[in-house]
DNA sequence: AGCACGCCGACT
DNA sequence: GTCGGCGTGCTC
């Protein structure tokens, strides 16, 4: 039939068009609306739902680009077209999602097996709130000389010399400026002489200049940068993994491959960790290019955001930095993917739609014929492997930029050599903070634990601070006066008596937070001046660029921080980097525990000697002999990887095997163990696939469910997505018990 | 997800 | 008598 032949979205049946409309709600797939006009897909559209109303986009009727086994069970039955609903409107000023975009929706779907519609909520996150509303509208003069049958009457002329000084300018802005009413405008507009346009559209029209300030680069760097831009001018897929050391100038090497980009008109996407990087990164861009690029990340006020989604989509912006979110915009052209820092974990979306940064950067330029620059200092085992099969490309390089020299590392054991009970920082290292201050230098303490003390114990019975809604401890918060969770939102007043046996000031806090190695260090060095910074207490970015210019202004002797210090900073006089704790993270029966701990600790200690001056980091530690250690005292990353390696091999663990984690939570113990075990005995079978489990997950209760863990481990030749889909379509839906997928876990908690 | 409908308990 | 708790089911 003729019908069958045009595509199912704009086939024509009675009156109106049958239309496929993803909307943002977990659903299979798109729903089928009635249009009176065809509509192309990628057209954001108007729906109704239920009751409600609803932004939607016009989806491709076939995820056809998906592989077979990929692809998300087709629907049932289709619903009869006289039945279907009209769909309300049409988003006339918002760009159509492209097509890239669309199948990149439905692939990070199909690969964590998310609803699609959830995955569009992501992308729509800027665009659905336009709703309606039209964007703010402008009058410009047409082009070409005025017609002899106009009659220009005062108030004409007025309007056409108001419109001289400012175009586009708003209906009230030239009426003001002419004295003219609206009417006299419109008449205008109606006679054919101004015309309509968008007002925003003005606002993004500087270009980024890709010869602004080239840099002087070394032969190393110019040599990786040289094989970057050839990664980029080839307009084909390819990754290429950027590896060098702390402060060996990563970000000016790629640098050069966006500006090859640029150049090529193609947009190019900067993927940073964490979104307080964001403004140091942005200086260094518009020092080297001249413009500052568009920022993206979750944060953003409703009007930038809208703007910047429009621009990007328009391409009028060339260049977005953001965060993970950043890589559902609606790209005209992208030509480039920057993933800084590939091996941090927070690019794992681990809330709601659950994907990973990294990987589905690789996937969106897959898409687009784009070219992809991974940097580390520490690449993850994943990129790592990926090079060593051929599939990425490698530049290295090898020594810091500048004078700068690679800091000396020393452990001190804190079996023979530690501090008396109840303190934590060793004399030794104490010794050192003190010779840096008497030098003028800058001394950094690093510990990746917030609050005052992470367990709190009554001496009196034995009793421990427990959260009544996790199984975790409450971890005391002495400067906010409360007991926290750091699994749910819990919080309680800090008590001076015992919950369980009543024991009056028995409660002792047990082991260190930064507030607690602050307070420490504040008594052995009362004359230093200290500065705290931890992700509570630097919320904002501002109160974060405030805590780096004191740094960076020498107003701060001892710095002592989380997780945060450790991030890409340059601070030049900051010689001396102590880690309070450098064992912290090698417990707890993780897959990727070394391999974290090793990152993370290699990251904390290039922070030391990045200027003319050498560093020092000193790691406190109770495990001399674990090989994490061993690596970061020979600085050989190199081995320490081969290791970890030659561990996950044998037992296909990742990267060399596929993981997925299956939690199966519900209010009651006993439901949860029951469906876990259910789900245990259909667990699929076969040559290369193994089913663990169930045990009780890592945090067996979370927010007052108690939680049990199954993991599906495969060969890297079996995809994982259909086995799951088969397993867990089967499984029973029972009431309260809740199953979550996660597709290549990074977190085990 | 978000919303309505529906069926049980403690209040004006 | 009603307000409101959240269990269940549906949305093209």
């Amino acid at each position: 039939m003729a019908e069958n032949s045009l595509p199912p979205h704009s086939r024509r049946m009675g009156a109106g068009h049958r239309l496929s409309v993803l909307v943002p709600r977990p659903f299979d797939g798109p729903l089928d609306y009635r249009s009176d006009r065809p509509l192309a897909p990628g057209t954001l559209v108007r729906v109704p739902l239920g009751r409600q109303e609803l932004t939607g986009c016009v989806w491709d009727s076939q995820p056809s680009h998906l592989p077979v086994d990929f692809r998300p069970p087709s629907k049932g039955r289709v619903i009869a077209f006289e039945k279907l609903r009209f769909i309300t409107g049409v988003l006339e000023h918002v760009p159509p999602l492209p097509e890239d975009l669309r199948r990149f929706i439905d692939w990070v779907a199909a690969y964590g097996l998310s609803a699609p519609g959830m995955v569009l909520a992501i992308a729509l996150r800027a665009p659905a709130q336009a709703g309606n509303m039209k964007p703010a509208m402008g009058w410009v003069r047409k082009a070409g000389p005025l017609p002899d049958s106009l009659r220009l009457t005062p108030a004409r002329k007025a309007v056409l010399a108001a419109l001289e000084s400012r175009s586009p300018s708003s209906t009230a802005m030239l009426s003001e400026e002419s004295g003219a009413s609206a009417a006299v405008i419109r008449g205008l507009a109606n006679a054919g002489i101004l015309e309509e346009c968008l007002m925003e559209a003005s606002s993004f029209t500087e270009r980024a200049d890709p010869d602004h300030a080239p840099p002087i680069l070394s032969d190393e760097q110019a040599e990786a940068a040289e094989a970057l831009v050839a990664g980029v001018e080839e307009r084909a897929f390819n990754v290429t993994l950027l590896e060098g050391v702390t402060g060996s100038g990563k970000t000016e090497v790629y640098f050069e491959a966006v500006a090859a980009c640029l150049k090529q008109g193609r947009q190019v996407l900067v993927l940073l960790p964490e979104i307080v990087l964001t403004a140091q990164w942005t200086d260094r861009f518009e020092r080297r290019f001249g413009i500052r690029p568009a920022i993206w990340h979750s944060e953003l006020g409703q009007k930038t955001r809208r703007e910047t989604w429009c621009a990007i989509a328009e391409g009028r912006q060339q260049v977005v930095v953001g965060a993970r979110s950043a890589l559902f915009l609606p790209f005209a052209h992208l030509g480039l993917v920057v993933v800084d820092e590939e091996h941090e974990n927070t690019y794992k979306q681990e809330e709601g739609v659950l994907y990973h940064g990294r990987d589905m950067a690789i996937v969106r330029a897959r898409l687009v014929q784009g070219a992809v620059i991974l940097a580390s200092a520490t690449p993850s085992m994943e990129t790592l492997v990926n090079v060593q099969k051929g599939r990425f490309r490698h530049e290295v390089l090898e020594a810091r930029h500048g004078t700068a020299q690679m800091p000396e590392i020393s452990l001190i054991d804190m079996k023979e050599n530690g501090p008396e009970r109840g303190q934590f920082l060793s004399p030794l290292l104490c010794e050192s903070i003190e010779e840096r201050m008497k030098a003028g230098e800058q001394s950094m303490l690093f510990l990746n634990r917030r609050g005052y003390a992470p367990m709190t114990i009554c001496r009196a019975c034995g009793h421990r601070l427990q959260c009544p809604h996790c199984s975790a401890w409450m971890v005391e918060h002495r400067r906010r006066r409360i007991l926290a969770c750091h699994h749910c939102e819990y919080t309680q007043p800090l008590i001076s008596s015992c919950s369980a046996c009543g024991a009056q000031d028995s409660l002792v806090p047990i082991g260190p937070g930064v507030e607690r190695i602050h307070e420490e260090a504040q008594a052995r060095f009362p004359d230093a001046r200290l500065l705290s910074m931890a992700s509570d207490t630097l919320t904002s970015p501002t109160a974060m660029e405030e805590a780096v210019r004191k740094i960076s202004n020498k107003e701060v002797d001892l710095i002592i921080g989380t997780q945060v210090v450790a991030k890409g900073w340059h601070f030049p006089d900051l010689t001396l980097v102590g880690v309070v704790d450098a064992d912290l993270g090698l417990g707890g029966g993780d897959l990727r525990a070394a391999e974290r701990t090793m990152q993370l600790l290699h990251q904390v200690a290039g922070r030391a000697g990045r200027g003319t001056k050498p560093g020092q980091v000193m790691l406190q530690s109770y495990a001399g002999d674990h090989p994490v250690m061993k690596a970061l005292l020979a600085n050989d990353f190199i081995s320490f990887m081969e290791q970890e390696a030659a561990q996950r091999r044998p037992g296909f663990w990742p990267p060399y095997g596929r993981l997925a984690a299956v939690i199966v939570s519900a209010p009651k113990e006993r439901q949860a163990e029951e469906l876990a075990r259910l789900l245990a005995m259909h667990a699929p079978r076969g040559e290369g696939i193994q089913v663990l489990g169930p045990a009780p997950a890592p945090l067996a209760l979370l927010r007052d469910r108690y939680r049990f863990r199954l993991l599906l481990r495969t060969r890297r030749d079996i995809a994982l997505q259909p086995l799951l889909r088969r397993w867990l379509d089967g499984a029973p839906r029972k009431n309260d018990a809740r199953i979550d997928v996660d597709v290549d876990p990074v977190s085990f908690m």
